[in-house]
DNA sequence: CAGTATAAACAGA
DNA sequence: TCTGTTTATACTG
């Protein structure tokens, strides 16, 4: 899996004693394990060894005492010994090196990502090693080697979390930053959020010139990836830093002008449309990374760099939600349509560059569907737009960025949220079968190769219009993928948001409006929506 | 030397 | 206090 990258992920080693057991019941993540392990299944499977178990034990046996101290060192002595399978395990609790088991926890997630609270506590259940270590006084050690591989390794990415309020999702980097350091600079699609996220925070954090931002940026091991705009969701003030840190790529640059939250959407789009620039071409290779993750969603990707970077990344979304059963629909919906939404309407502005133009088009009123979706940037500034109600709409669920800061999911809403998004976007973009989804899935595609097609889907529902409930059934389809709707969120939400609000929310729901957008029109809608909506025709 | 573990300093929320 | 990031140190292969 994960592996790609996360070769380490699944090792063989993993201990029998700890895998399965990863769901805690009282573990945020509901879903009742999907596949879970995929990581661990492999892992389980693979190698498995079963000299764990024994191991394992006596690694408890032994650890409460030592602890940390003596562990490696110690340990070492006599486990150096231990090859991997060989014999005894290379860490108390087994072969599995803490990027390892952090791997498992979070691919044992139905969402694939888990909090740091989440991490432990899957540590703690599953590896019987740190079943003792669960108290705070023990822990001490083992958790701040969690935290510190989790910021290590490129391996793992970090997506702010707003919903829960908590502290932010960890995922495994799709592209497998692998164990290595800081990989910074390829950063993995995904990884853009969390690592600039990580930039952000690394720029605004150690002042010290050390790091100082110049050189980061670049390449160096200081910047790690400066590829994309999202990390809006980072606080405000860093936001500052970020960028700086950010701006190597040129779109950075523009999205600067522009404003964080928004940024995003319109960065991309903005970017693809004017130019592609080298960034652009990174944010694909990033995207690239998705798509691996994403089975169908390679569609696009050939048409056209900048499309098919965005097109890639609604694929990865798709993909990402892995298995989370739908459970609240609703939830999954609202969030995940914004984000499609905006993914699609991103789509759809770079397929259209003129629906772009017509978009912007400052004479003309500013398209509502259209701009919100694409423009949103500008609606910020224009007028700060997401207004509670918005957010309200939204609803619980969406994650607005942080502007709305708890979002939905807030309560139960990694319950219910997250779950969401992994649960039913699965087959979400790529397959949709269903007639409408069909249309919305061409419209995506058709974005970038068949503007036509989009110009008649589009006449048909406008996000509005379509507003009718009926199809909603769909829904479910894209929802998922929170995930990397999360990151997107952060991302994106804020447009989607926005628009949506902007235009569906009026009121009443949502839900409604997602499905009816989102189905077919949501692409064409944005951008088509725009010279529909606003243009007369 | 690379990878990993551990400890700890710092910083932000 | 928790979360994250970084730096430093030590050990192993």
């Amino acid at each position: 899996m994960a592996e790609a990258g996360g070769a380490a992920a699944a090792p063989p080693d993993i201990d029998p004693d700890f895998e399965p057991q990863s769901r805690p019941r009282s573990c945020t993540w509901p879903l009742p394990r999907p596949e879970l392990p995929a990581g661990a299944a492999e892992a389980g499977g693979a190698g498995a060894a079963a000299e764990e178990g024994a191991g394992g034990a006596a690694a408890a046996a032994a650890g409460p005492g030592r602890t940390e101290g003596a562990r490696a060192g110690g340990g070492g002595g006599g486990a150096a010994a231990a090859a991997r399978k060989g014999g005894s395990r290379r860490n108390a609790w087994g072969n599995q090196s803490y990027a390892e088991l952090i791997s498992q926890a979070i691919e044992s997630a139905p969402e694939k990502r888990l909090t740091l609270a989440q991490i432990y506590e899957w540590m703690v259940r599953s590896v019987p090693y740190f079943k003792d270590k669960g108290d705070s006084n023990s822990s001490a050690g083992w958790k701040n080697s969690i935290r510190h591989n989790l910021s290590l390794h490129s391996k793992f990415i970090k997506v702010h979390n707003e919903a829960t309020g908590k502290s932010s999702w960890w995922m495994l980097n799709p592209e497998g930053g692998k164990s290595g350091k800081a990989p910074r600079r390829r950063a993995a699609s995904m990884d853009n959020s969390s690592k600039l996220a990580k930039v952000r925070s690394k720029a605004s954090k150690k002042k010290p010139p050390l790091q100082s931002a110049p050189e980061a940026t670049a390449d160096s091991p200081g910047s790690q990836f400066p590829k994309w705009p999202g990390s809006p969701s980072s606080r405000s003030n860093e936001d500052s830093d970020v960028w700086n840190t950010f701006r190597l790529s040129p779109i950075l640059t523009e999205q600067d002008d522009l404003h964080d939250e928004e940024l995003l959407p319109s960065m991309v789009y903005s970017s693809a449309s004017s130019n592609v620039p080298p960034t652009v071409t990174e944010e694909l290779e990033l995207i690239d990374g998705l798509n691996l993750m994403s089975p169908s969603s390679s569609v696009l990707s050939t048409q056209q760099s900048a499309s098919s970077g965005q097109i890639q990344r609604d694929s990865s979304f798709s993909l990402r939600s892995p298995n989370a059963a739908g459970q609240t629909t609703t939830f999954g919906n609202s969030l995940f349509n914004p984000v499609e939404m905006s993914l699609q309407s991103s789509v759809s502005h770079f397929s259209g560059p003129q629906t772009l133009e017509a978009l912007l088009t400052p004479g003309s009123p500013p398209p509502r569907d259209v701009l919100m979706t694409q423009v949103d940037p500008v609606l910020p500034q224009t007028g700060g737009r997401m207004s509670s109600r918005t957010l309200l709409l939204l609803g619980g669920q969406s994650t607005q960025s942080k502007m709305s800061s708890g979002n939905a999911r807030g309560k139960p809403a990694e319950q219910q949220a997250e779950p969401v998004g992994a649960s039913v976007l699965p087959s979400t973009l790529p397959i949709v079968a269903s007639p409408q989804n069909t249309a919305s899935i061409n419209s995506l595609k058709a974005p970038v190769s068949a503007t036509t097609a989009q110009s008649v889907q589009l006449g048909s529902p406008p996000l509005l219009s379509s507003a009718g409930p009926a199809p909603l059934g769909l829904n479910q389809d894209r929802l998922p993928i929170d995930l990397d709707i999360d990151m997107y969120m952060e991302n994106l939400e804020c447009d989607m948001d926005y628009i949506i609000n902007s235009e569906l929310m009026d009121g009443e729901g949502l839900d409604f409006n997602f499905e009816p957008v989102p189905s077919t029109p949501s692409y064409p809608s944005s951008s088509q929506a725009s010279s529909h909506t606003w243009v007369p025709s």
